[in-house]
DNA sequence: TTCCTATAGGAAGATATCTGCCCATATGCT
DNA sequence: AGCATATGGGCAGATATCTTCCTATAGGAA
């Protein structure tokens, strides 16, 4: 992929914010895991069977001040048996960007002439 | 396989225990995927390549007795990133059972006449 | 000696996160 | 208009442990 438009989002990252947004309306954080499952779900395909895309968006956007993150206390996993898990937030600048780069594409190209022909 | 022949140590179980008893001889306990990564090295081949069999027999000498373990500190996992071990070491009983085993097998088979031929 | 079956072993996958490598390509620049 | 390249995406694998299935076989019993 190119160069990055801009301050714009890919499409993976705005299915995270969304889906993120989604999951932290009940409440909570959401973690990575959960997040890929999700997204895996509704995209229905089989995208993200490496995780590894998945766990780099999460950086981008961290680095970008679109979500936050903080290690689960150890001792939770620890009582339920399971990896630790790193438990994301979308901000308000995260929200915004969402919200923003989906108007910027349900409005779509400011076309040349009129429309076609 | 078949029902196990009383008090007796399988391939893999004698493995475990040499294994076990080389890596904690310089101080510490070990852990399963360590030991995992050993034993496929010296037993040359792909064994193990996936590791249930591996646990499922730490499990086995553990209800008899011959290894004990405890989980380590989950804080210690999280300060160094990586995820939580089960620390192992092979007991008294375990040494014992071990060489017993060894010694059973390098005194081969009663043969029924002398030897062959 | 023959047959039954308990049991070990292998494959596969769930649970979580992260790194490195390589490739395709849209973007921005000339 | 065309080209160079930054960058996202997919694949692979490391780190650890454990569970569920299925299969093959050696040991014991008849």
């Amino acid at each position: 992929m190119p160069r990055r438009r801009e301050g714009r989002l890919v499409d993976l990252e705005v299915d995270i914010l969304g889906a993120g947004i989604e999951l932290q309306a009940d409440g909570g954080d959401f973690y990575g895991f959960a997040l890929a499952k999700r997204i895996a779900d509704r995209s229905g395909a089989s995208a993200l069977t490496a995780h590894g895309t998945l766990y780099k968006a999460l950086g981008r956007l961290a680095e970008r001040g679109l979500v936050e993150s903080e290690w689960e206390d150890p001792a939770i996993a620890a009582a339920e048996g399971r990896p630790r898990r790193r438990l994301y937030r979308v901000t308000g600048a995260g929200v915004a960007a969402c919200r923003t780069e989906t108007e910027q594409r349900t409005a779509p190209a400011p076309s040349p002439r009129s429309a076609f022909a």
